[in-house]
DNA sequence: ACCTGAACACCGTTCAAGT
DNA sequence: ACCTGAACACCGTTCAAGT
């Protein structure tokens, strides 16, 4: 077997072999973006990224071809930060602290712009998008934690990873809205005590299903 | 005291008033506008909504200033009958499954229009929204029911009205996306479960408050 | 009193032309 | 190999001109 370039990680062989303009662009990008993004939320002006940072439009879609993309850039540290803290947790707190610790990080890291936690939530329909790989490895860490807590019978069985990384991170899609700022850790707490093995808190008659009268095109 | 106009209520009065031409105007675009929604969600192109209602742009804007003036059209019948459906569950139920059939009626209302469910809980934020006003009425009349079964015991003292609010909103929101559109219903049951009164299920040690390294602007 | 649509200031995305 | 920015097809919002 040749020596050579068997097993270097594309993107870092890929940024070795760029052009010194293109690797400052891209670089220069990332920065200006973070600012931007800090700004606006996640929704921001793509123009005024390219604007900023005095580049042409399409030197920004060259190196970031999707928001997503571009996103995934600006969030790749705190990802791989959070995926380390679930095994950090593991060996240093009890299953049910480690999950419950962890998930909160995970809803302060989602809070960190404006609209990630919804857009983290809407990872969660399409598999292509360049966030979802991310997302992946934080929902194995955190699946990881929750099997832990429900071996040992101090989180029910029937909670799914995906469920709980998507309620963590919708409490912190409401906890952008204003009045609920200040209770994102109650709202979380909530959350974590119906994570409780136990009887539920309704018998569940669920009085009917859908409707039959009002749909939404006729009533 | 006159007898003349004291206590019609000014929106059916103000219909009463209209030419025949923007009363037709108006009805049509709501129609319209239900459709429009309904195919592409509360974030639907308004030019589109004007277009297909063969209707000048500006025609739109004076029966309809906002998007949410627009908004609450659609929903105020819907929003209307789920504040009925508080008394008459109130009536009908025990407190604690009263409370629970209510927020489930709430969250599959807020699920008839793409986005709705996020636009309600944004609706928290700023109150002077064409549709927090509606909002506020739902919130009272879940307010009452969350209240009857605190009352009883049956549910923990420490969540509010805003809070169980938000969480159904929430859950409808997450329900949006394609693999949780089934779970529904079970992650209403974990929200249910997480207001059960009783001992908290972790001994919340928060490893650690905010980082204070690597925030957004430089990590 | 109401309707109309052009005008304005923005978007995201693509792609021929340059270096 | 990379950068540039005009071009295209959309937005939401406003407002003078019409009837």
């Amino acid at each position: 077997m040749p020596v050579t370039a068997h097993a270097r990680p594309p993107e870092l062989s890929r940024q070795r072999d760029q052009r010194a303009d293109a690797r400052r662009n891209h670089d220069h990008l990332l920065e200006v973006a973070r600012l931007v993004v800090a700004e606006q939320g996640v929704g921001a002006s793509l123009r005024d990224v390219a604007r900023r940072a005095e580049v042409g439009l399409g030197t920004l879609y060259r190196h970031f071809p999707t928001r997503e993309a571009l996103l995934d850039a600006l969030l790749r540290q705190g990802f791989a930060r959070l995926v380390e803290l679930a095994d950090e947790l593991a060996a240093t707190h009890t299953a049910v602290d480690a999950l419950t610790a962890w998930l909160r990080e995970l809803a302060l890291s989602a809070a960190v712009y404006r609209g990630l936690p919804t857009a983290l939530a809407a990872t969660l329909d399409d598999p292509d998008s360049a966030l979802s790989t991310a997302c992946g490895a934080l929902r194995r860490a955190g699946g990881q934690l929750l099997a832990n807590a429900q071996a040992e019978g101090s989180v029910r069985p029937d909670v799914t990873g995906l469920d709980v990384f998507a309620l963590a991170t919708a409490v912190a899609a409401l906890a952008e809205q204003g009045p609920l700022a200040e209770r994102r850790d109650h709202l979380l707490g909530v959350l974590f005590d119906g994570l409780r093995p136990g009887p539920p808190l309704a018998t569940q008659p669920l009085p009917r299903g859908p409707r039959d009268d009002a749909g939404p095109p006729h009533g």
